[in-house]
DNA sequence: AATAATATTTAGTTATGACTAAACATATTT
DNA sequence: AAATATGTTTAGTCATAACTAAATATTATT
């Protein structure tokens, strides 16, 4: 009856991927896990006879109540983890993704909620996640695509994606960073480029990455 | 042809019964890693097709010299992490080995150079048990058993077992510390009993226990 | 040396979670 | 509506590592 780590990592993608649309289809987790989408039905079927997804052949999958408390305290080790690495072993931020995924199936609860007190209950991961609660609850911030981010208007970056280690290091040598303030200066439409301002440094980046970069920006819509 | 958590379970209990005879038989085995013995004759085959063991039927195995780099690797991990437990997240000596028995089969390389670093390049982990180098080497320092030691002599208490929870807390109650200096006051043979002195504290124990202890003494004999 | 006790291996089964190839269902064109 | 393309499930296979029951080896006892 004990959960595998493999349940675990199929709860959590199915968690992301069903933020964007409510439900996932085999093929879509089967991209985004890298194994075959006949391997995933056959674990979708498993997963739905412990009561942890709810599943409709041919229609997708959606996490239940319990299924979606699992994925979530998994984001949460996944995310503590990732900031531990990196506040206390000296970690670089592209390097830590792969190895939270295999610490965050061993960790116990004991030792989680040490590493959430020495970190001093963190609230973000150093990619700018938010770590969700000890109770399973994830506030998701107001944010919007640097992509889409009008000429002439600032922000913060907020958040940018854990997966890829190449484009983390891209990110760090041009102080695209959460927290940073964020000036878009030009945007290409033709050029597919977005030429910003960041940390008194210019930089120009392009469109198609610049929609994985999340910008928080205040209300008056960061005229400066 | 990655190696497997079974693998290194399997080698890293092959040397620690090899340290006490030289071939390891399946039954020993079976019972020191809670599994049938036809479970353990299934997998010293496929080791023994991997050549890390040298395996004969009904004779015994023994490590090969990759088999013994592969243990010993896993075995300073281990240790590793279970002193940087106790040092670094405040867990108690008693609860850091069965965490460790699921981290030292996920932690890279890298990050366990860091612990090595951060903890100070350790030469024992918090048992007394010696952690063996980078490069695969352990040092066996030379010792006694504590219900070898004759009445009236001294020495300091050099390791403990890791394994039961319950002893170790037992032995922690009693400063029976790696490190303390220790006393043998009186030694029953017919109440299998022994009396010792340890930090200005007298205590009785069980010499089944004592059995467990190891003890270093000085070379004049610890008379004092 | 024969018998009994103990240790070990073999054979067959199970669960997990991948895979491929083939069948079937749904969506999009023509 | 029929044809085609795409998505998904089914059926059967594989590797890993456990298990039980039965067969066989080794060791000890009489
Ligand atoms: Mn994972
Ligand atoms: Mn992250
Ligand atoms: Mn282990
Ligand atoms: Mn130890």
């Amino acid at each position: 009856m004990k959960n595998t780590e493999s349940t675990e990592n199929y709860l959590k993608s199915i968690f992301k991927l069903q933020t964007v649309d409510k439900k996932v289809s085999t093929t879509d987790l089967a991209d985004y896990m890298g194994v075959r989408a006949a391997s995933v039905t056959g674990m979708l079927k498993k997963l739905a006879r412990k009561k942890l997804v709810s599943y409709q052949p041919y229609k997708g999958v959606t996490l239940t109540h319990i299924g979606r408390k699992l994925a979530l305290k998994t984001l949460r080790t996944h995310r503590l983890i990732e900031l531990f690495l990196v506040e206390h072993l000296g970690l670089s931020w592209e390097e830590v993704h792969g190895e939270a995924e295999k610490w965050e199936h061993v960790i116990s609860g004991k030792i989680e909620e040490r590493i959430d007190k020495l970190l001093g209950y963190p609230l973000h991961d150093p990619h700018g996640s938010p770590i969700p609660s000890a109770n399973g609850e994830l506030k998701i911030k107001d944010t919007v695509r640097l992509d889409r981010v009008q000429e002439g208007e600032s922000g913060t970056i907020e958040e940018v994606p854990d997966e890829d280690p190449e484009f983390l290091a891209y990110l760090g040598e041009n102080d695209i960073i959460p927290g940073n303030k964020i000036k878009v200066l030009e945007k290409s439409v033709v050029g597919k480029t977005l030429k910003i301002q960041i940390t008194s440094k210019k930089h120009t980046i392009g469109l198609k990455a610049a929609e994985k970069i999340r910008v928080h920006q205040p209300k008056d819509k960061g005229r400066k």
